[in-house]
DNA sequence: TAATATTTGTTTAATTATTCACATTGCTAA
DNA sequence: TTAGCAATGTGAATAATTAAACAAATATTA
C-alpha cells in the first residue's frame, strides 16, 4: 500500500488509532465515530477525519468507521507486508520491560533477539526471546534478517552499539539512552529520553500550578 | 525566572541542551558554539540560537556560550526553585528501570517513592526508593509533597491509578501505559507509548529502505 | 590597519501541523 | 415528503515550528 509522504505525526497517530481500536473492538461494537476515537486520544475529531482522509479511508455517514476494516487498513499502511524483526540491545530492566510489554502485541513486528554482555543472561531465554552476547550481533542480525534495533543498554556503550548495528545492516534504531547517536541517512533513528519527558512534565506541572492557583 | 509561554518544543530541547552540556562540561572545555550543540542533537544551529534567544541568554561572539552559565540558566527556567518530588507507580521492570536510570541525575527532581501491590516489594527499598502499597498512595503523596506521578503499572489499572493520583493532589502525570487517560485541566499529562515509537521506526525504516534501494 | 573569517542575534520566509467552516449525505420522524 | 439532526469529507485559514538570510561584532592575519 503506497501513500505518498504521510506526515510524521499522522504515522504516530495511526499507530495510536490502531491501538485504541484493538482495545474497543468487540462483537457489540463494530463501528466507531471520529469523535469517539478523538476522545480516547485527547485530540479533535477533525484531526482523526483528516488522518483517515490521508490514508484514503471512508466511513459510513451514519455508523461511522468500521473498526475491523480500519485496523486492517492501518496495518496495510504502517506494517511491512513480510513483517519486520526486532532486536533489543541490553537486557537490563528496561530491555526486559520492553520485551514483556511488547510480547505478542503485533504480528508484523516481533522482537526475536536480545543482546547483553552479562554471562548470566547469555544463552538464556527471557520471555520467549533468546539472549546472545553482544559480539554475536552482526551474525545473528544477518541470519535472522533483523531490521530494527532497540538500544536499552547503559549510555557509555551506545555509540559502539549503534555503529555495530549499522554495520550489521539494520534499517531503524530506537534509542532509549540519553546519548544522541549519529547514523547514516539510510538508517532511521528515533531517540527517546525519559528524563526529557519527566522534565517537561515537571515544567508544565509547575506552570499549571501557578496558573490555577 | 519568568519567561512567558515558552514553546513546548523549546522546553524539550532545553532539557536536552542541559543533558548534553552536562556531558561535555570539563576543565578544558568551558564554552560551546551553537553548531556544536546542534550537532550533538541533530538539529540546526539556528534552532539552538533561537531557543537561547527565547530564554534571554547571550553568548560570546568569539567563544560561544559559557557552558556552566547556560546549564545554570536552564535550571532556573525549567526547574522548580524548591524542587519537585516524584513517585513511580508500578515497581516492575519498567518502574525499576526508571528509578535506576534517573538516580541522582537531577537535584531538583527526585523520585522518592514507589507503589506496587506485590507484597514482596512493599516496605522494601529499591535503589534508594521506598516502596509502599498502592492504597497508601494518597497518604504518602501528601506527606511528602509529591507533585509528579509516573505510571509504569499494567495497563488495566491505569485509570484508577490516575484518578487516585489526581485526588491525592498530584500536578503532573507521565503515563507509560498504552491506555490514554483523562485528567482535569489543572493536571499536566504526558503520555508515551513504546509501541507507537517502535511502529514509527518500523514504518520509516521500511520507507527509507525502499527509497535507498 | 584593513581585509577576512567566524559566530551570534534576529527578522523574515517557508514549512508543517492543526483547526475552522461548511457542503454533503443519509437517517429519523413529524 | 420534507424538515431536522448528526455524521463525514475537505478547502481554506490559522497556528506552531523550523529554516533562511543577513547585519553586527570581534578576533586573526596579511
Amino acid at each position: 500500500m503506497f501513500i505518498k509522504n504521510l506526515p510524521h505525526k499522522t504515522v504516530e497517530r495511526l499507530s495510536q488509532y490502531r491501538r485504541s481500536l484493538l482495545m474497543i473492538l468487540s462483537k457489540e461494537k463494530t463501528h466507531v465515530f471520529s469523535h469517539e476515537i478523538a476522545q480516547m486520544l485527547h485530540i479533535t475529531p477533525v484531526q482523526v477525519r483528516r488522518d483517515l482522509m490521508l490514508i484514503g479511508y471512508s466511513g459510513n455517514l451514519r455508523k461511522g468507521y468500521d473498526i475491523k476494516e480500519l485496523i486492517e487498513l492501518i496495518g496495510k499502511i504502517i506494517d511491512s507486508e513480510r513483517g519486520q524483526r526486532v532486536a533489543v540491545i541490553g537486557l537490563g530492566n528496561l530491555g526486559k520491560a520492553i520485551i514483556s510489554y511488547f510480547k505478542g502485541k503485533r504480528s508484523k513486528l516481533a522482537i526475536i533477539a536480545a543482546f547483553d554482555i552479562n554471562p548470566e543472561k547469555i544463552n538464556r531465554v527471557y520471555d520467549g526471546v533468546a539472549c546472545y552476547h553482544i559480539n554475536q550481533m552482526a551474525e545473528i542480525i544477518k541470519q535472522n534478517n533483523i531490521s530494527i534495533g532497540i538500544i536499552a543498554a547503559p549510555a557509555q556503550q551506545t555509540a559502539e552499539i549503534a555503529e555495530a548495528l549499522v554495520l550489521a545492516g539494520i534499517k531503524g534504531i530506537l534509542n532509549f539512552t540519553p546519548k544522541a547517536l549519529n547514523v547514516p541517512p539510510f538508517v532511521y533513528l528515533e531517540e527517546y529520553d525519559m528524563i526529557t519527558s519527566l522534565e517537561k512534565v515537571a515544567f508544565f506541572a509547575k506552570k499549571n500550578d501557578e496558573r490555577f492557583k
